[in-house]
DNA sequence: TCAAAAGTGTTCAGCGTACACCCATGC
DNA sequence: GCATGGGTGTACGCTGAACACTTTTGA
Protein backbone atom coordinates (compact mmCIF):
# COMPACT_ATOMS: atom_id res chain seq x y z
CA UNK A 1 0.00 0.00 0.00
CA UNK A 2 0.80 3.35 -0.69
CA UNK A 3 -0.51 6.22 1.95
CA UNK A 4 -3.17 8.40 0.37
CA UNK A 5 -1.59 12.40 -0.48
CA UNK A 6 -1.90 14.14 2.75
CA UNK A 7 0.27 11.60 4.93
CA UNK A 8 2.34 10.55 2.46
CA UNK A 9 5.96 10.63 2.94
CA UNK A 10 8.46 7.81 4.20
CA UNK A 11 9.06 9.78 7.22
CA UNK A 12 5.72 10.07 8.92
CA UNK A 13 5.15 6.19 7.45
CA UNK A 14 8.25 5.22 9.90
CA UNK A 15 6.66 6.85 12.98
CA UNK A 16 3.15 5.80 12.37
CA UNK A 17 4.43 2.06 11.61
CA UNK A 18 6.16 2.02 15.69
CA UNK A 19 3.12 3.91 16.92
CA UNK A 20 -0.36 3.25 18.58
CA UNK A 21 -1.00 2.27 14.63
CA UNK A 22 0.03 -1.33 15.76
CA UNK A 23 -2.51 -4.09 16.97
CA UNK A 24 -2.58 -7.37 17.86
CA UNK A 25 -3.47 -9.83 14.52
CA UNK A 26 -5.20 -13.20 15.34
CA UNK A 27 -6.17 -16.16 13.44
CA UNK A 28 -9.96 -17.72 14.38
CA UNK A 29 -10.98 -21.31 12.79
CA UNK A 30 -13.84 -22.63 12.31
CA UNK A 31 -12.85 -26.32 12.18
CA UNK A 32 -15.12 -28.34 10.43
CA UNK A 33 -15.97 -32.02 11.62
CA UNK A 34 -18.15 -34.97 9.95
CA UNK A 35 -18.36 -37.75 11.18
CA UNK A 36 -20.73 -39.38 8.28
CA UNK A 37 -24.07 -38.78 10.95
CA UNK A 38 -23.92 -35.02 11.70
CA UNK A 39 -21.32 -31.69 11.20
CA UNK A 40 -19.95 -30.09 14.17
CA UNK A 41 -17.82 -27.23 14.86
CA UNK A 42 -14.98 -27.99 17.18
CA UNK A 43 -15.15 -25.44 20.28
CA UNK A 44 -13.17 -24.71 22.90
CA UNK A 45 -14.26 -23.47 26.62
CA UNK A 46 -13.79 -19.59 26.85
CA UNK A 47 -11.95 -18.72 30.27
CA UNK A 48 -12.06 -15.14 29.61
CA UNK A 49 -13.99 -12.31 31.16
CA UNK A 50 -16.95 -11.66 30.46
CA UNK A 51 -17.39 -14.38 28.05
CA UNK A 52 -16.34 -17.85 31.04
CA UNK A 53 -19.94 -19.26 30.23
CA UNK A 54 -19.52 -19.39 26.64
CA UNK A 55 -17.31 -21.45 23.77
CA UNK A 56 -15.55 -20.07 21.24
CA UNK A 57 -13.59 -20.92 18.16
CA UNK A 58 -9.72 -22.17 18.10
CA UNK A 59 -7.27 -19.39 17.44
CA UNK A 60 -4.15 -17.92 18.44
CA UNK A 61 -2.14 -14.40 17.77
CA UNK A 62 -0.11 -14.29 14.50
CA UNK A 63 3.73 -14.56 14.57
CA UNK A 64 5.84 -12.17 13.39
CA UNK A 65 7.69 -14.01 11.59
CA UNK A 66 4.20 -15.72 9.77
CA UNK A 67 1.71 -15.36 7.26
CA UNK A 68 -1.52 -15.57 8.27
CA UNK A 69 -2.10 -18.89 5.95
CA UNK A 70 0.71 -20.43 8.14
CA UNK A 71 -0.61 -19.42 11.41
CA UNK A 72 -3.84 -21.00 10.72
CA UNK A 73 -1.99 -24.03 9.34
CA UNK A 74 -0.10 -24.00 12.69
CA UNK A 75 -2.70 -23.70 14.99
CA UNK A 76 -4.41 -26.93 12.83
CA UNK A 77 -2.01 -28.31 13.02
CA UNK A 78 -1.21 -27.87 17.10
CA UNK A 79 -4.81 -29.42 17.94
CA UNK A 80 -5.16 -31.91 15.65
CA UNK A 81 -2.09 -32.97 14.54
CA UNK A 82 -2.97 -32.95 10.81
CA UNK A 83 -1.06 -31.41 8.21
CA UNK A 84 -2.52 -30.26 5.00
CA UNK A 85 -6.06 -29.61 5.94
CA UNK A 86 -8.16 -28.19 3.72
CA UNK A 87 -8.01 -24.77 5.00
CA UNK A 88 -9.68 -20.87 3.65
CA UNK A 89 -9.67 -17.77 4.35
CA UNK A 90 -12.84 -16.45 4.58
CA UNK A 91 -12.88 -12.65 6.82
CA UNK A 92 -11.26 -10.63 8.61
CA UNK A 93 -12.96 -8.96 11.57
CA UNK A 94 -11.88 -5.79 13.30
CA UNK A 95 -14.26 -3.89 15.48
CA UNK A 96 -11.98 -2.17 17.85
CA UNK A 97 -14.55 -3.57 20.78
CA UNK A 98 -14.44 -7.19 19.73
CA UNK A 99 -12.24 -8.63 22.02
CA UNK A 100 -12.28 -7.55 25.62
CA UNK A 101 -8.47 -7.45 26.11
CA UNK A 102 -7.92 -5.17 23.67
CA UNK A 103 -7.96 -4.86 20.04
CA UNK A 104 -7.36 -8.14 18.10
CA UNK A 105 -8.11 -7.78 14.35
CA UNK A 106 -8.65 -11.44 13.55
CA UNK A 107 -8.50 -13.41 10.51
CA UNK A 108 -11.13 -15.93 9.98
CA UNK A 109 -10.42 -19.32 8.43
CA UNK A 110 -12.41 -22.65 7.85
CA UNK A 111 -10.85 -25.86 7.61
CA UNK A 112 -12.63 -29.55 6.82
CA UNK A 113 -11.49 -32.84 9.10
CA UNK A 114 -12.72 -36.47 9.59
CA UNK A 115 -13.78 -36.58 12.84
CA UNK A 116 -12.43 -40.21 13.79
CA UNK A 117 -8.97 -39.06 12.60
CA UNK A 118 -9.43 -36.25 15.26
CA UNK A 119 -10.69 -38.06 18.11
CA UNK A 120 -6.94 -39.92 19.18
CA UNK A 121 -5.97 -36.31 19.58
CA UNK A 122 -8.99 -35.38 21.71
CA UNK A 123 -8.19 -36.95 24.74
CA UNK A 124 -4.81 -34.26 25.86
CA UNK A 125 -7.36 -31.45 25.31
CA UNK A 126 -10.85 -32.35 27.54
CA UNK A 127 -12.25 -28.62 27.33
CA UNK A 128 -12.17 -28.98 23.25
CA UNK A 129 -15.94 -29.87 22.52
CA UNK A 130 -17.25 -30.56 18.90
CA UNK A 131 -20.55 -28.64 19.13
CA UNK A 132 -23.25 -29.84 16.20
CA UNK A 133 -23.80 -27.09 13.79
CA UNK A 134 -27.47 -27.14 14.47
CA UNK A 135 -26.84 -26.27 18.15
CA UNK A 136 -28.02 -22.77 19.15
CA UNK A 137 -25.80 -22.09 21.73
CA UNK A 138 -24.61 -18.73 21.75
CA UNK A 139 -20.63 -18.14 21.19
CA UNK A 140 -18.16 -15.89 23.19
CA UNK A 141 -17.00 -12.50 21.61
CA UNK A 142 -18.20 -12.57 17.48
CA UNK A 143 -17.39 -16.03 17.25
CA UNK A 144 -20.88 -16.96 16.05
CA UNK A 145 -20.89 -14.61 13.40
CA UNK A 146 -18.26 -15.79 12.18
CA UNK A 147 -19.21 -19.33 12.24
CA UNK A 148 -22.52 -18.32 10.60
CA UNK A 149 -19.97 -16.59 7.66
CA UNK A 150 -17.24 -19.62 7.49
CA UNK A 151 -20.56 -22.34 7.11
CA UNK A 152 -22.54 -20.25 4.62
CA UNK A 153 -19.00 -20.20 2.46
CA UNK A 154 -18.60 -23.92 3.08
CA UNK A 155 -22.15 -24.31 1.76
CA UNK A 156 -20.93 -22.13 -1.56
CA UNK A 157 -18.01 -24.11 -2.19
CA UNK A 158 -19.32 -27.32 -1.74
CA UNK A 159 -21.20 -26.78 -4.51
CA UNK A 160 -18.56 -25.49 -6.82
CA UNK A 161 -15.45 -27.05 -5.95
CA UNK A 162 -14.81 -30.64 -4.61
CA UNK A 163 -13.93 -29.72 -1.24
CA UNK A 164 -16.46 -32.66 0.07
CA UNK A 165 -14.13 -35.34 -0.46
CA UNK A 166 -11.36 -34.35 2.27
CA UNK A 167 -14.90 -35.47 4.40
CA UNK A 168 -14.87 -39.48 3.71
CA UNK A 169 -12.51 -42.03 3.96
CA UNK A 170 -10.10 -42.75 0.53
CA UNK A 171 -12.87 -45.42 -0.89
CA UNK A 172 -16.41 -44.27 -0.36
CA UNK A 173 -19.94 -45.36 -1.39
CA UNK A 174 -22.09 -42.95 -3.67
CA UNK A 175 -24.59 -42.43 -0.51
CA UNK A 176 -21.78 -41.58 1.48
CA UNK A 177 -21.18 -38.81 -0.60
CA UNK A 178 -25.21 -37.99 -0.67
CA UNK A 179 -25.30 -38.09 2.64
CA UNK A 180 -22.43 -35.99 3.18
CA UNK A 181 -24.22 -33.47 0.50
CA UNK A 182 -27.44 -33.62 2.28
CA UNK A 183 -25.97 -33.45 5.71
CA UNK A 184 -23.90 -30.18 4.85
CA UNK A 185 -26.35 -27.89 2.92
CA UNK A 186 -29.68 -29.09 5.23
CA UNK A 187 -31.51 -30.25 2.34
CA UNK A 188 -32.29 -33.75 0.89
CA UNK A 189 -31.10 -34.92 -3.04
CA UNK A 190 -31.97 -36.77 -5.22
CA UNK A 191 -30.44 -40.66 -5.67
CA UNK A 192 -30.64 -40.35 -9.55
CA UNK A 193 -29.73 -36.94 -10.10
CA UNK A 194 -26.95 -36.67 -7.80
CA UNK A 195 -25.34 -40.09 -9.30
CA UNK A 196 -25.67 -38.28 -12.72
CA UNK A 197 -24.13 -35.46 -11.70
CA UNK A 198 -20.99 -36.41 -9.89
CA UNK A 199 -20.40 -39.12 -12.64
CA UNK A 200 -20.74 -36.26 -15.15
CA UNK A 201 -17.48 -34.80 -13.69
CA UNK A 202 -15.13 -37.51 -14.73
CA UNK A 203 -13.87 -36.70 -11.15
CA UNK A 204 -14.76 -40.48 -9.24
CA UNK A 205 -12.28 -43.25 -10.08
CA UNK A 206 -14.81 -46.88 -9.82
CA UNK A 207 -12.70 -48.96 -8.00
CA UNK A 208 -14.64 -52.33 -8.95
CA UNK A 209 -14.69 -53.36 -5.39
CA UNK A 210 -17.66 -53.49 -2.95
CA UNK A 211 -18.53 -53.19 0.35
CA UNK A 212 -17.61 -56.11 2.81
CA UNK A 213 -19.37 -57.09 5.84
CA UNK A 214 -22.33 -55.57 5.15
CA UNK A 215 -26.30 -57.08 5.49
CA UNK A 216 -27.49 -55.73 2.21
CA UNK A 217 -26.25 -55.71 -1.10
CA UNK A 218 -23.19 -54.05 -1.07
CA UNK A 219 -22.39 -50.81 -2.55
CA UNK A 220 -19.56 -50.16 -4.98
CA UNK A 221 -16.53 -48.58 -3.95
CA UNK A 222 -15.15 -45.29 -5.56
CA UNK A 223 -12.00 -42.64 -5.04
CA UNK A 224 -11.59 -39.23 -5.60
CA UNK A 225 -9.10 -38.87 -8.95
CA UNK A 226 -6.88 -36.49 -7.93
CA UNK A 227 -4.75 -36.10 -10.38
CA UNK A 228 -7.64 -35.71 -12.78
CA UNK A 229 -8.90 -32.95 -10.55
CA UNK A 230 -5.16 -31.52 -11.52
CA UNK A 231 -5.18 -31.27 -14.44
CA UNK A 232 -8.42 -30.47 -15.39
CA UNK A 233 -7.74 -27.35 -13.19
CA UNK A 234 -4.50 -26.81 -14.83
CA UNK A 235 -6.07 -26.41 -18.31
CA UNK A 236 -9.39 -24.73 -16.75
CA UNK A 237 -11.60 -27.07 -17.96
CA UNK A 238 -12.74 -28.12 -14.42
CA UNK A 239 -16.83 -27.94 -14.43
CA UNK A 240 -18.11 -28.91 -10.83
CA UNK A 241 -22.11 -27.89 -10.16
CA UNK A 242 -23.63 -29.72 -8.25
CA UNK B 1 -10.41 -16.12 19.56
CA UNK B 2 -9.48 -18.17 22.24
CA UNK B 3 -5.89 -19.25 22.58
CA UNK B 4 -5.08 -23.08 22.04
CA UNK B 5 -4.48 -24.76 25.30
CA UNK B 6 -0.77 -24.70 25.80
CA UNK B 7 -0.62 -20.93 25.76
CA UNK B 8 -3.97 -20.13 27.27
CA UNK B 9 -4.22 -18.14 30.07
CA UNK B 10 -5.03 -14.26 30.28
CA UNK B 11 -1.93 -13.34 31.80
CA UNK B 12 -0.09 -15.18 28.54
CA UNK B 13 -1.83 -13.43 26.69
CA UNK B 14 -2.07 -9.59 28.22
CA UNK B 15 1.70 -9.89 27.72
CA UNK B 16 1.56 -11.03 24.31
CA UNK B 17 -0.61 -8.50 22.94
CA UNK B 18 1.61 -6.07 24.36
CA UNK B 19 4.75 -7.52 22.27
CA UNK B 20 5.93 -7.78 19.34
CA UNK B 21 3.07 -9.74 17.85
CA UNK B 22 0.95 -6.39 16.96
CA UNK B 23 1.38 -5.60 13.23
CA UNK B 24 0.56 -2.24 11.30
CA UNK B 25 -2.46 -3.28 9.62
CA UNK B 26 -3.85 -1.52 6.14
CA UNK B 27 -5.96 -1.17 4.03
CA UNK B 28 -5.21 -1.60 0.12
CA UNK B 29 -8.07 -0.16 -2.19
CA UNK B 30 -8.59 -1.29 -5.71
CA UNK B 31 -10.51 1.63 -6.86
CA UNK B 32 -12.69 0.51 -10.40
CA UNK B 33 -13.27 3.55 -12.29
CA UNK B 34 -15.37 2.96 -15.85
CA UNK B 35 -15.84 5.96 -18.33
CA UNK B 36 -18.20 3.65 -20.66
CA UNK B 37 -14.96 3.05 -22.70
CA UNK B 38 -12.87 1.17 -20.15
CA UNK B 39 -12.08 -0.28 -17.11
CA UNK B 40 -9.29 0.79 -15.16
CA UNK B 41 -7.91 1.34 -11.93
CA UNK B 42 -6.95 4.14 -9.64
CA UNK B 43 -2.96 4.54 -8.98
CA UNK B 44 -0.57 6.64 -6.87
CA UNK B 45 2.92 7.02 -7.98
CA UNK B 46 5.22 4.68 -5.45
CA UNK B 47 7.81 6.69 -3.56
CA UNK B 48 9.14 4.07 -1.65
CA UNK B 49 12.35 1.98 -2.13
CA UNK B 50 12.91 -0.20 -3.74
CA UNK B 51 9.25 0.70 -5.76
CA UNK B 52 9.82 4.20 -6.42
CA UNK B 53 9.20 3.54 -10.28
CA UNK B 54 6.72 1.76 -10.23
CA UNK B 55 2.27 2.72 -9.47
CA UNK B 56 0.44 1.30 -6.05
CA UNK B 57 -2.63 1.19 -5.02
CA UNK B 58 -4.42 3.29 -2.79
CA UNK B 59 -4.46 2.72 1.02
CA UNK B 60 -4.00 3.87 4.20
CA UNK B 61 -3.18 2.42 8.10
CA UNK B 62 -5.75 1.43 10.30
CA UNK B 63 -6.82 3.56 13.18
CA UNK B 64 -6.80 2.37 16.00
CA UNK B 65 -10.43 3.27 16.96
CA UNK B 66 -12.09 2.83 13.69
CA UNK B 67 -12.58 -0.88 11.88
CA UNK B 68 -10.72 -1.70 8.33
CA UNK B 69 -14.43 -1.65 6.26
CA UNK B 70 -14.41 1.95 8.37
CA UNK B 71 -10.60 2.57 7.50
CA UNK B 72 -11.95 2.14 3.51
CA UNK B 73 -15.03 3.89 3.61
CA UNK B 74 -12.47 6.94 5.36
CA UNK B 75 -9.95 6.46 2.26
CA UNK B 76 -12.09 6.15 -0.13
CA UNK B 77 -14.36 9.33 0.52
CA UNK B 78 -10.76 11.66 1.29
CA UNK B 79 -9.42 10.54 -2.59
CA UNK B 80 -12.85 10.53 -4.43
CA UNK B 81 -15.06 12.99 -2.46
CA UNK B 82 -17.73 10.57 -2.31
CA UNK B 83 -19.38 8.50 0.21
CA UNK B 84 -21.51 4.99 0.43
CA UNK B 85 -19.60 3.91 -3.23
CA UNK B 86 -19.98 0.67 -3.35
CA UNK B 87 -17.18 -1.51 -1.30
CA UNK B 88 -16.04 -5.66 -1.05
CA UNK B 89 -13.39 -6.92 1.36
CA UNK B 90 -11.81 -9.01 -0.58
CA UNK B 91 -8.54 -11.02 1.16
CA UNK B 92 -5.91 -10.01 3.77
CA UNK B 93 -2.36 -10.22 2.38
CA UNK B 94 0.23 -10.76 5.12
CA UNK B 95 3.75 -11.77 3.73
CA UNK B 96 6.07 -10.58 6.39
CA UNK B 97 8.10 -9.06 3.48
CA UNK B 98 5.73 -8.12 1.70
CA UNK B 99 5.94 -3.82 2.59
CA UNK B 100 10.06 -2.79 2.98
CA UNK B 101 9.42 -0.54 5.81
CA UNK B 102 8.67 -3.78 8.31
CA UNK B 103 5.93 -5.50 8.57
CA UNK B 104 2.31 -4.55 7.62
CA UNK B 105 -0.87 -6.82 6.92
CA UNK B 106 -2.89 -5.60 4.68
CA UNK B 107 -6.64 -6.19 3.83
CA UNK B 108 -7.90 -5.66 0.52
CA UNK B 109 -11.21 -3.85 -0.96
CA UNK B 110 -12.19 -3.33 -3.76
CA UNK B 111 -14.72 -0.48 -5.03
CA UNK B 112 -16.84 0.65 -8.19
CA UNK B 113 -16.57 4.46 -9.03
CA UNK B 114 -17.83 6.57 -12.22
CA UNK B 115 -14.83 7.88 -13.58
CA UNK B 116 -16.76 11.47 -14.27
CA UNK B 117 -17.45 12.25 -10.98
CA UNK B 118 -14.16 11.59 -9.95
CA UNK B 119 -12.39 14.04 -12.50
CA UNK B 120 -13.58 17.50 -10.21
CA UNK B 121 -11.55 16.17 -7.25
CA UNK B 122 -8.30 14.55 -9.46
CA UNK B 123 -7.22 18.11 -9.56
CA UNK B 124 -5.08 18.50 -6.60
CA UNK B 125 -3.44 15.08 -6.08
CA UNK B 126 -1.63 15.07 -9.67
CA UNK B 127 0.26 12.23 -8.86
CA UNK B 128 -2.99 9.72 -9.11
CA UNK B 129 -3.89 7.91 -12.16
CA UNK B 130 -6.38 5.58 -14.17
CA UNK B 131 -4.49 2.85 -15.16
CA UNK B 132 -6.26 0.76 -17.47
CA UNK B 133 -7.31 -2.87 -16.34
CA UNK B 134 -5.03 -3.87 -19.48
CA UNK B 135 -2.17 -2.44 -18.33
CA UNK B 136 0.88 -4.53 -17.56
CA UNK B 137 3.06 -2.45 -15.98
CA UNK B 138 4.36 -3.58 -12.82
CA UNK B 139 2.63 -2.54 -9.73
CA UNK B 140 4.77 -1.83 -6.25
CA UNK B 141 5.22 -4.72 -3.58
CA UNK B 142 2.10 -7.48 -4.07
CA UNK B 143 -0.48 -5.10 -5.24
CA UNK B 144 -0.14 -6.68 -8.75
CA UNK B 145 -1.22 -9.68 -7.09
CA UNK B 146 -3.95 -8.00 -4.99
CA UNK B 147 -5.46 -6.23 -8.22
CA UNK B 148 -6.01 -9.17 -10.10
CA UNK B 149 -7.67 -11.11 -7.83
CA UNK B 150 -9.84 -8.25 -7.35
CA UNK B 151 -10.64 -8.04 -10.91
CA UNK B 152 -11.25 -11.63 -10.60
CA UNK B 153 -13.66 -11.07 -7.74
CA UNK B 154 -15.13 -8.30 -9.83
CA UNK B 155 -16.06 -10.20 -13.00
CA UNK B 156 -17.30 -13.28 -10.74
CA UNK B 157 -20.13 -10.77 -8.46
CA UNK B 158 -20.24 -8.63 -11.82
CA UNK B 159 -22.33 -12.06 -12.86
CA UNK B 160 -24.38 -12.74 -9.58
CA UNK B 161 -25.42 -9.84 -8.37
CA UNK B 162 -26.07 -6.33 -9.83
CA UNK B 163 -22.87 -4.35 -8.49
CA UNK B 164 -22.64 -2.75 -12.30
CA UNK B 165 -25.45 -0.43 -12.57
CA UNK B 166 -23.41 1.87 -9.65
CA UNK B 167 -20.97 2.41 -12.69
CA UNK B 168 -24.01 3.95 -15.06
CA UNK B 169 -25.84 7.37 -15.01
CA UNK B 170 -29.41 6.87 -13.14
CA UNK B 171 -30.72 6.60 -16.59
CA UNK B 172 -28.97 4.59 -18.96
CA UNK B 173 -29.45 2.34 -22.37
CA UNK B 174 -29.69 -1.03 -22.20
CA UNK B 175 -26.68 -0.53 -25.15
CA UNK B 176 -25.02 1.04 -22.12
CA UNK B 177 -25.44 -1.26 -19.84
CA UNK B 178 -24.24 -4.74 -22.18
CA UNK B 179 -21.00 -2.94 -23.13
CA UNK B 180 -20.68 -2.22 -19.43
CA UNK B 181 -21.12 -6.19 -19.09
CA UNK B 182 -18.75 -7.12 -21.87
CA UNK B 183 -15.62 -4.26 -21.24
CA UNK B 184 -15.52 -5.48 -17.38
CA UNK B 185 -15.83 -9.12 -18.43
CA UNK B 186 -13.72 -8.78 -21.47
CA UNK B 187 -16.02 -10.66 -24.04
CA UNK B 188 -18.81 -10.32 -26.28
CA UNK B 189 -22.57 -10.81 -25.42
CA UNK B 190 -25.51 -11.59 -27.36
CA UNK B 191 -27.63 -8.28 -27.60
CA UNK B 192 -31.25 -9.89 -27.87
CA UNK B 193 -29.94 -12.71 -24.86
CA UNK B 194 -28.84 -9.74 -22.81
CA UNK B 195 -31.89 -7.86 -22.81
CA UNK B 196 -33.92 -11.15 -22.28
CA UNK B 197 -31.98 -11.88 -18.83
CA UNK B 198 -31.52 -8.50 -17.92
CA UNK B 199 -35.60 -7.66 -18.08
CA UNK B 200 -36.45 -11.13 -16.43
CA UNK B 201 -34.54 -9.97 -13.34
CA UNK B 202 -37.66 -7.59 -12.67
CA UNK B 203 -34.57 -5.39 -11.98
CA UNK B 204 -34.93 -2.70 -14.57
CA UNK B 205 -37.70 0.43 -14.52
CA UNK B 206 -38.45 1.14 -17.69
CA UNK B 207 -39.05 5.22 -17.55
CA UNK B 208 -40.83 5.72 -20.71
CA UNK B 209 -38.11 8.40 -22.15
CA UNK B 210 -35.73 8.13 -24.85
CA UNK B 211 -32.34 9.67 -25.41
CA UNK B 212 -32.19 12.81 -26.93
CA UNK B 213 -29.89 14.98 -29.32
CA UNK B 214 -28.41 11.57 -30.83
CA UNK B 215 -27.98 11.01 -34.73
CA UNK B 216 -29.87 7.85 -34.86
CA UNK B 217 -32.79 6.21 -33.42
CA UNK B 218 -32.80 7.35 -29.67
CA UNK B 219 -32.89 4.57 -27.10
CA UNK B 220 -34.97 3.66 -23.90
CA UNK B 221 -33.94 4.84 -20.84
CA UNK B 222 -33.85 2.88 -17.92
CA UNK B 223 -33.51 2.80 -14.18
CA UNK B 224 -32.50 0.32 -11.72
CA UNK B 225 -35.26 -0.59 -8.94
CA UNK B 226 -33.76 -0.17 -5.47
CA UNK B 227 -36.84 -0.69 -3.76
CA UNK B 228 -37.79 -3.88 -5.64
CA UNK B 229 -33.85 -5.08 -5.11
CA UNK B 230 -34.17 -4.28 -1.53
CA UNK B 231 -37.58 -6.39 -1.36
CA UNK B 232 -36.03 -9.58 -3.48
CA UNK B 233 -33.15 -9.80 -1.07
CA UNK B 234 -35.28 -9.34 2.20
CA UNK B 235 -37.55 -12.19 1.07
CA UNK B 236 -34.52 -14.22 -0.41
CA UNK B 237 -35.80 -14.19 -4.22
CA UNK B 238 -33.21 -12.75 -6.00
CA UNK B 239 -32.27 -14.55 -8.68
CA UNK B 240 -29.61 -12.55 -10.61
CA UNK B 241 -27.02 -14.92 -13.21
CA UNK B 242 -26.37 -13.21 -16.06
C1' DT C 1 -38.18 -65.59 1.81
C1' DC C 2 -37.75 -61.37 3.75
C1' DA C 3 -35.65 -57.13 5.14
C1' DA C 4 -32.56 -53.56 3.89
C1' DA C 5 -30.22 -50.75 1.12
C1' DA C 6 -28.07 -50.34 -3.77
C1' DG C 7 -28.67 -49.39 -8.28
C1' DT C 8 -30.80 -47.78 -12.63
C1' DG C 9 -33.75 -44.54 -17.19
C1' DT C 10 -37.15 -41.67 -19.02
C1' DT C 11 -39.96 -37.73 -19.59
C1' DC C 12 -40.79 -32.84 -19.47
C1' DA C 13 -40.14 -28.06 -18.83
C1' DG C 14 -37.17 -24.24 -18.72
C1' DC C 15 -32.95 -22.03 -20.03
C1' DG C 16 -28.90 -20.74 -22.68
C1' DT C 17 -27.50 -20.00 -27.31
C1' DA C 18 -27.32 -18.99 -32.03
C1' DC C 19 -28.94 -16.19 -35.49
C1' DA C 20 -31.01 -11.74 -39.26
C1' DC C 21 -33.90 -8.22 -40.23
C1' DC C 22 -36.72 -3.90 -39.66
C1' DC C 23 -37.04 0.76 -37.19
C1' DA C 24 -36.39 5.62 -35.83
C1' DT C 25 -33.72 9.52 -36.06
C1' DG C 26 -30.35 13.36 -37.73
C1' DC C 27 -27.95 14.94 -41.43
C1' DG D 1 -32.43 8.82 -48.85
C1' DC D 2 -28.83 7.21 -46.34
C1' DA D 3 -25.98 6.29 -42.46
C1' DT D 4 -26.12 5.02 -37.74
C1' DG D 5 -27.17 2.52 -34.05
C1' DG D 6 -31.73 0.64 -31.61
C1' DG D 7 -34.83 -2.86 -31.18
C1' DT D 8 -37.16 -7.46 -31.69
C1' DG D 9 -38.51 -13.45 -32.08
C1' DT D 10 -37.75 -18.21 -33.01
C1' DA D 11 -35.75 -22.80 -33.14
C1' DC D 12 -32.80 -26.20 -30.98
C1' DG D 13 -30.08 -28.61 -27.76
C1' DC D 14 -28.83 -29.16 -23.08
C1' DT D 15 -29.63 -29.42 -18.28
C1' DG D 16 -32.19 -29.75 -14.01
C1' DA D 17 -36.07 -31.98 -11.80
C1' DA D 18 -39.47 -35.32 -10.91
C1' DC D 19 -40.41 -39.95 -10.41
C1' DA D 20 -40.71 -46.14 -9.23
C1' DC D 21 -39.05 -50.44 -9.72
C1' DT D 22 -35.51 -54.25 -9.76
C1' DT D 23 -31.21 -56.21 -7.71
C1' DT D 24 -28.12 -58.11 -4.36
C1' DT D 25 -26.87 -59.51 -0.13
C1' DG D 26 -27.18 -61.39 4.96
C1' DA D 27 -30.06 -63.14 8.30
Amino acid sequence: MTSIPNSENINTWISELNSDAKAAISVDCVIFGYNEKELSVLQIECNMPPHEAKMSLIGDLVKSYETVDEAANRILEKITGLSDLYLEQVQTFSDPNRHPLGRVISVAYYSLIKTDKYELIDKEHKHLQWVPITSTEEMAFDHQQIMNLCYNRLKKRLRERPVGFSLLPKKFTLIQLQRLYEIILGIKLDKRNFRRKLKATGLLKDLGEVQQDVSHRPAKLYTFDYERYAEMKNSNVLKFDI
